[in-house]
DNA sequence: CTTGACACAGAACAGGCGTTCGGGTATTAT
DNA sequence: ATAATACCCGAACGCCTGTTCTGTGTCAAG
């Protein structure tokens, strides 16, 4: 009988094991047993699974916790990273009121047309994304605060907001919507442009003015080329 | 003792449970068992975690495998995407060149710090993105493109551009790097901000004008708030 | 030839883990 | 008051699973 490999890289064996955590993985979200992969890989015994595993791990392409069940995961690039998918709930312009925010919409049926996709990593860690949504700019009313036409704003729900966030507020004294820093001041709102060349607008406490979410990120797609 | 909910909806275990599913699988790539679930929600009795992920179940919230440990899973939104892990090169500033690009540098043992996570679903579909890469916006300098301090530019390499096409440009006239709209006219390059309000750059066409890539895609988090 | 590293199998052990059952206590309906 | 739910606990049962131990055959170096 002849083991094919001796040299020191990743053998048929390794590879196939590699192979298939990553397909286990992907098709069920949780690793398989040792004896499943055993099966599948057509190797008998549990202790010679161990043992590729425990080269692996050492060559560092998977990383194991022990004694616990399913414990492997394939370590590094490959590893598909961790998303969200955000709900665009519409376009936001400036006379146009903001789209509803309905926290119990399940977004379950969400497909990609009306969705972006954020990986995790993108976010603050805090964030636990559960009711981020999204909305699409359309024209240039936003280009106070750095925001494009077609550009996507990812927010979170909120009717308050801190010094210095930044804030879609509905101002109905001027029957519209906008993107700006808000802050407290004595008597007054501050909404503070993003771009530092325009000036601020202020609001009196007294007046109506009512915060939607906060920005979390804005995400411009340089799709198209512009036509000018 | 009070049972705080009676209604039909989402109770607090309920919610905890779902929301420590979906850390916990964030955190360690392989689901939790029911005893840890326990654990972390306050739950002494298995039995009980095991009440709630039969009701979670019914609901459509969770799928289960039964008789295979830690065989739950959060249905619905977190199904992972396909992703691409776009290395960040370094900063981008006026003033400063523009981080070599070397194409056969591996981008295996690029972690967190240095990367970032696009998901695929936001890429021009024809856009292989093999070898994308990111920089990150240092100063206002580029606040003619709309684009911020602290702003990640996802590009493509790229020599050459077509009209309308946004790319980096390393100009030695000025010892200075930007990104602007590039049109090619009869005798000369026209770099045009984004910026409606901002006057465009022209560079006759004897002068030398290095493109260092196309933008695809503009990032912008907002992390902390603005300080002022 | 001997030795030892390497690749593998099978069995047995111990703890992990899902499941089930009998028994509680509130709250609500009858 | 009585019955029916909904919610909860602890313990026990038994399969699932990682680990470890003994043993076998191959191959290359000494």
């Amino acid at each position: 009988m002849m083991m094919v490999r001796k040299s020191k890289g990743l053998g048929e064996r390794h590879q196939r094991i590699l192979d298939f955590l990553a397909t286990y993985q992907r098709e069920n979200r949780y690793p398989p047993s040792i004896r499943e992969i055993g099966e599948k890989t057509g190797i008998t015994s549990t202790s010679v699974v161990n043992y590729y595993l425990d080269q692996l791990e050492k060559m560092g392409k998977i990383e194991r916790d022990r004694k616990i069940s399913r414990g492997v995961r394939v370590s590094g690039y490959n590893a598909s990273a961790d998303t969200l998918r955000v709900p665009i709930l519409g376009p936001i312009a400036a006379g146009i009121p903001l789209p509803e925010l309905d926290p119990n919409v399940s977004f379950i049926s969400d497909n990609e047309a009306n969705a972006v996709d954020i990986a995790r990593t993108l976010l603050p860690s805090k964030e636990k994304g559960d009711n981020l949504f999204a909305l699409e700019v359309k024209g240039d009313s936003m280009i106070d605060a750095m925001i494009n036409d077609g550009d996507i704003v990812v927010m979170k729900p909120a009717s308050e907001a801190r010094n210095g966030e930044m804030v879609a507020v509905w101002l109905p004294r001027d029957n519209e919507a906008t993107l700006k820093y808000f802050f407290k001041e004595k008597e007054r709102f501050r909404l503070q442009p993003a771009n530092p060349t325009m000036k601020p607008i202020f609001i009196k406490k007294s007046e109506p003015l009512e915060i939607k979410g906060k920005v979390v990120m804005v995400i411009r797609k340089m799709e198209r080329p512009l036509a000018a």
